[in-house]
RNA sequence: GGACGCGUAGCUCAGUUGGUUAGAGCACUACCUUGACAUGGUAGGGGUCACAGGUUCGAGUCCUGUCGCGUCCACCA
């Protein structure tokens, strides 16, 4: 007796204890294995601060599916896990939780805070990879990794160290992105252009000795604080008087000297720009050209310092309103006007960015971009969707120097060392130690005060070593050696730039060699009005509410199911029914199956048995068919269609395996033919569908009865594709007997016979192969479409019966009194319609010299059996009409 | 300002290298407790493939332009 499914699928009984025993069996581990390829994929690290989200789900999915596939092929399958420990967002969490208690990570002091941190990333860090687990993902869970970790923050300072050798590291006093919340310099990718409603502001700045004035315009009129020039197109001809003179900044009265230079664009505002080296990235460069004095008006918390005078403790906006106010009291200012304009935000928190002058660690971009625009040029990587090629290379080719310093606690200390008596000879200049310790006096002058240097490096100065450090670089590591470069990297096309470009410039510098082979870049997940989802927000939809409600596996299959090559997800609950409802047509074909199934009849080998076997056509098709699936699933998930894998898989399983074969397979269940093909075809169909839906598989898997397979479906093989089994013959010989029953059963819908009612049918045709093989296959065609007594051969229509036609094939059903002679006229005629217009637009195409010599042979012959048979089948239903009248 | 993506059934979306008069899921209509499944079955209705040109024997598919939606990049203050 088979062990009993029960009438619905549960996941929840199940996955939990099938996790378990997947992990205890260590099935998830991979090592050097020189007898395998290996096949290698590094997660992309959630932040410790992370919860699971949809677009994880969709991330880990796509890559569990992959590892599954791959594993299952043969290949030592390697999935890298790790988390990142996100600077910025990380020490956000903390201090905000120290806040709710009264305490600043300043009260604390450094040392104290970065254990607080330590702490929380104990007791919450690992929350996500406990929900990756729930997702199902197969990752190496031995080998996970923390950017933080010993190896890696020691993989970092030696990174830090060889580029500065190199000259790739330099520091400097430039404008860099300043979010005056998080209270630390970003990157250019990690501040986010937002479109704001600002305003232009028109100021009056007088001429000294003069009478008369300029008129600026600024969006920023606090900044004036920090003016030290105007600046003047050379070619504008309306301001050649100012030349040489010299300008009162209002307010303040510091004497501003006028600049001629072609970057000032005519057509804005006035065309007189005013100059403030130390906030604007343009001013700056001005600054530069013309030795401009660099003033700096602002503390970091973006208020106004000691320079601003009477604005000193302001902030930035309050003093905006504040010098505007005192300007108009002056009539020095003029106007203001609307002016939607781009401004910078912080990515952790959403504070407008301040550009801001100060020193900075900065990583010189363009050597390192070199090699890895080539490796992606000579097509060493690709991208999957291609037009990502593009994105990638024209970041690159544009890519600018890498402000690497946080003025935060948590995150790699940058490796620097400064010797204050040396610094002080050399006015700040000197005095820099690069090392990985402390040294105990500077090798300069031998003294001993020395202080580190109080930043940390970006978040992604770790992450961008990723591929490498995981597998224990610097050390040469068997599993380097063996798993590097890694296969396949799934991400999403936000973390492009900050992420997958920074490991190929890293991977190709310290490895000599690309990181991954292929890029997959999928698709944003959004809510169904297309809105990015997101928390604050509030239109997430919770990963695990869904797994809760509709299971892992339903979670996973509907998510890639709907998710087509690289465009974005737009998700409703609703979704989730698909894959829940595949589920549970998986658990009862399977449930139905094991019910019928005699042990002694299935332990065979297929390929044996069925040499000799007589197979009916049903049999063949759906070998055919399961083969045909099969083979297009290992193409799909080969060039990342995971949506068409899933779908082909769904298609064959529910519409095909469950709709037809199982459906005839009812009346021959106890036949040793019937019981090995439904056990064969559930079996190979359990292993296609596992990485799509691991957890449903394995427990059916479970229950399989037979002797010699792996004790987990996890562990199993790929089916092997049986190549001679597929054939095209078969699955249209079983299509036409599809359609005959289809058409019957369409004939009994519209005349409204009862259900239970059968009827007489018969087959008009000339085609003896075709009569032969619906008389073989008469059992099933009766028994579908609930024939009493079905003819098959040469006939002539009998009175009063419904016609269909369908190929060389024309169906009689002798319908006495239950016709509406109306009606039925009516049918054949939008039929004959139909066929008319099909056969007008192909004999317009046959007269069409152009179509037939240039057209290929066999569309133009194919062009042509089709209008002969469609002109039988008019013919044949112009006799019906006449009849019918 | 530049780049990219998308406009196909009521809704959400597929549609491989151009080739019989376009598909799915959901929703809708009618019927069905048929020996796994109502999270099911059978049948059905529903589309000028955004618009306008062009290339081609042939265009949802390729090219150009227009309109609408979306995303990314960007130092006009």
């Amino acid at each position: 007796m088979m062990k009993e499914l029960a009438k619905a699928y549960n996941p929840h009984e199940v996955e939990d204890r099938i996790y378990k025993t997947w992990e205890e069996k260590g099935y998830f581990r991979a090592k050097p294995n020189p007898g395998k390829k290996p096949y290698s994929i590094v997660i992309p690290p959630p932040n410790i601060t992370g919860i699971l989200h949809m677009g994880h789900a969709l991330n880990d999915t796509i890559q569990d599916i992959l590892i599954r596939f791959k594993r299952m092929q043969g290949y030592e399958a390697e999935w890298m896990p790790g988390t990142d420990h996100a600077g910025i967002a990380t020490q956000n969490v903390v201090e905000r939780k120290l806040a709710k208690n009264g305490i600043k990570r300043q009260d604390l002091g450094r040392d104290k805070f970065i254990s607080e941190v330590w702490k929380w990333r104990e007791e919450y860090g690992s929350t996500i990879i406990k929900q990756l687990k729930k997702l199902g993902c197969s990752c190496d869970w031995d080998r996970m990794r923390f950017t933080m970790d010993e190896g890696l923050s020691d993989a970092v300072l030696d990174v830090f160290i060889k580029l500065y050798e190199k000259g790739l590291i330099y520091r400097g006093n430039y404008i860099i992105n300043w979010c005056p919340r998080c209270q630390t310099a970003l990157s250019d990718e990690e501040s986010q252009h937002k479109d704001v409603e600002g305003m232009l502001y028109y100021i009056k700045y007088p001429i000294k000795g003069e009478d008369g004035h300029v008129i600026v315009a600024t969006t920023r009129p606090e900044t004036m604080l920090g003016d030290t020039a105007i600046a003047i197109n050379p070619k504008d001809k309306r301001y050649k008087a100012l030349k040489g003179k010299t300008i009162i900044l209002p307010l303040l009265d510091r004497e501003l000297k006028v600049v001629m230079d072609p970057l000032v664009d005519l057509k804005f505002g006035t065309g007189a720009l005013k100059v403030t080296p130390a906030h604007d990235p343009v001013d700056f460069e001005l600054g530069l050209k013309y030795g401009l004095e660099q003033i700096n008006i602002m503390n970091g918390d973006a208020t106004i310092n000691s320079i601003g005078g009477e604005y000193e403790g302001m902030d930035r906006l309050e003093a905006r309103e504040a010098i505007i106010e005192d300007l108009k009291e002056r009539g020095l200012f003029v106007k203001s006007e609307a002016h939607r304009h781009a401004v910078g935000h912080c990515y952790r928190c959403h504070t407008m960015i301040e550009p801001r002058l100060s020193p900075q660690w900065f990583v010189k971009m363009k050597p390192l971009a070199k090699p890895a625009i080539e490796a992606v040029n000579k097509g060493k990587i690709k991208f999957y969707p291609s037009r990502w090629t593009k994105v990638y290379l024209d970041w690159m080719n544009n890519i600018r120097d890498w402000c690497i310093s946080r003025q935060i606690w948590w995150g790699h200390r940058i490796p620097v060392y400064y010797c204050k008596s040396c610094q002080q000879k050399t006015e700040g200049v000197g005095g820099i130690i690069v090392a990985k310790v402390k040294p105990e006096k500077c090798p300069e002058c031998g003294g001993t005060n020395i202080e580190q240097d109080p930043d940390v490096l970006d978040t992604w100065f770790s992450s961008w070593l990723w591929p490498f450090t995981t597998f224990g670089w610097p050390k040469e590591t068997p599993e380097l050696k063996y798993f590097y470069p890694t296969c396949s990297l799934v991400t999403a096309q936000e973390i492009i730039f900050f992420w997958v470009a920074r490991m190929i410039m890293a991977g190709c510098e310290f490895m000599g060699g690309i990181p991954f082979k292929n890029v997959y870049i999928h698709g944003t997940v959004r809510d169904i009005t297309g809105t990015k989802m997101s928390k604050s927000l509030g239109n997430v939809i919770d990963p695990l509410d869904m797994i809760e409600k509709y299971g892992t596996d339903a979670l996973r299959f509907s998510i890639v199911s709907i998710t087509a090559q690289g465009q974005d997800v737009f998700l409703s609950e609703s979704k989730f029914e698909l894959g829940r409802n595949f589920a549970n047509k998986v658990w009862n074909a399977s449930r139905f199956i094991l019910m019928n199934l005699k042990t002694e009849d299935i332990n065979v080998d297929l390929c044996v048995y069925f040499k000799d076997a007589d197979l009916t056509l049903p049999d063949r098709w759906i070998l055919s068919r399961l083969y045909s699936t099969l083979s297009h699933i290992g193409d799909c998930l080969d060039e990342y269609k995971f949506n068409e894998a899933a779908n082909s898989i769904y298609e064959f399983l529910w519409h095909e395996f469950c709709d037809w074969y199982i459906e005839i397979a009812k009346s021959r269940m106890s036949e040793k033919t019937t019981q090995i093909i439904l056990y064969k075809v559930l079996e190979k169909s359990l292993r296609m569908l596992h990485p799509f839906m691991p957890f449903i598989t394995e427990e059916i898997w479970q229950k399989l009865p037979h002797a010699s397979l792996d004790e987990s479906i996890m562990i199993a093989s790929w089916p092997h594709i049986q190549k001679p089994m597929m054939s095209k013959e078969t699955e249209s010989l079983m299509g036409e007997l599809i359609e005959l029953i289809a058409a019957v059963r369409n004939m009994r819908s519209v005349w409204n016979i009862e259900p239970q009612g059968a009827v007489d049918v018969i087959v008009n045709t000339h085609d003896k192969k075709d009569a032969r093989v619906i008389s073989e296959n008469e059992e099933f065609i009766k028994r579908m479409a609930r024939i009493s007594d079905l003819k098959v051969g040469v006939f002539s229509k009998p009175k009063n019966a419904a016609v269909t036609v369908i190929g060389s094939l024309e169906i009689y059903v002798p319908l006495e009194g239950l016709i509406d002679f109306k009606k039925e006229k009516a049918r054949l005629e939008k039929e004959l319609t139909r066929i008319d217009g099909e056969i007008k637009s192909i004999a317009a195409r046959l007269k069409n010299k152009g179509f037939t010599d240039k057209a290929p042979k066999d569309v133009v012959d194919g062009q042509k059996r089709h209008k002969d048979e469609l002109e039988v089948q008019i013919e044949k239903i112009r006799d019906n009409i006449r009849e019918v009248e």
